[in-house]
DNA sequence: TATTGTTATACTCTATAACTATA
DNA sequence: TATAGTTATAGAGTATAACAATA
């Protein structure tokens, strides 16, 4: 087991010290949707602070460096590649619209498509953007070598392609 | 890099095949973020199919997981296992309180404190929430060796842990 | 003063269904 | 008929602030 914890065998103590006793995290720690949680909330909280005052959510920012990487792209395209809904890109688009980052151009060789292209202050916010990310990130890669980082990588990405 | 591609080139052809294009994902695959979120993703979307039908939510899931396994934990320290606020545990004890699988009962050493007991009818559903959830689980976890897996999970603990 | 549980509010992410305009 | 974008609604997860009861 990941996490070492199976004690039980009826614990009745009085409640002397109950915020530091120790918990029995049962089969918990056998499950992979558990510690990826745990990853996500981490994640989650460090980027809200560090990136605290900026423009952009993390589906944004994922969107505006698709966008900025492939000009011309489609809402559904993007929506494939970032495997969200097609309904979810509008307000997400939206967004970059309003933030002058992106702007829509409707295709004229198929006028139900809209074709993507990052502004110039789009492409100078990504820049900016991706070095607070990689920050950001830093703080939990940096426990990691190249190589055990490079090995978690690709065992996440088998867990969802294919 | 985790995801080999990295094209550009002034991609110009016409949007013939459009949905098939090779897409540019940039910096993205070099983000632990990415790759969590997508894994959540997939998680989070094969649970509530399998699990569909059930008076349960993942987090609801994991608290009933922690009282049977330690009787009489309050709420605040539910809420430190799971790292999530003291607030979001109140709704989450009614959820449960209400499907008649837990009880709050008050602490007669500390009056403010709640302890939490699961009834039978809990430790009955966890049980058999127990056996869906790894069932669940198998789709992605069927991906490894035992060893890979336990390496997986070694990683990500370490991400969230100290 | 500090802690436990509570209430209230807000924001993010995702899902689904139905609509429009185009193909 | 099918596709791209849109609108609307819903549910789940998290954050924050303020409050009452109790320590």
């Amino acid at each position: 087991m990941a996490n070492g914890r199976k004690s039980s065998s009826g614990r009745k103590s009085a409640n002397v010290e109950p915020a530091a006793r120790e918990l029995d995290y049962s089969f918990l720690p056998e499950l992979l949707g558990f510690h990826i949680r745990r990853v996500q909330i981490e994640l989650w909280r460090d980027f809200v602070h560090r990136l605290d005052g900026e423009q952009i959510r993390s589906g944004e920012f994922s969107a505006l460096a698709l966008i900025v990487a492939n000009p011309g792209i489609s809402q559904i395209e993007l929506s494939r590649a970032l495997a969200v809904d097609k309904a979810h890109m509008v307000a997400l688009l939206d967004a970059l619209e309003k933030n002058g980052w992106a702007v829509r151009k409707r295709s004229v060789e198929d006028r139900r498509r809209h074709g993507l292209t990052a502004t110039a202050a789009g492409r100078r916010a990504l820049e900016r953007l991706r070095k607070a990310m990689f920050d950001h990130e830093k703080k939990f890669t940096g426990k990691f070598t190249a190589k055990e980082f490079q090995a978690l990588l690709l065992l996440l990405q088998r867990l969802y392609l294919g």
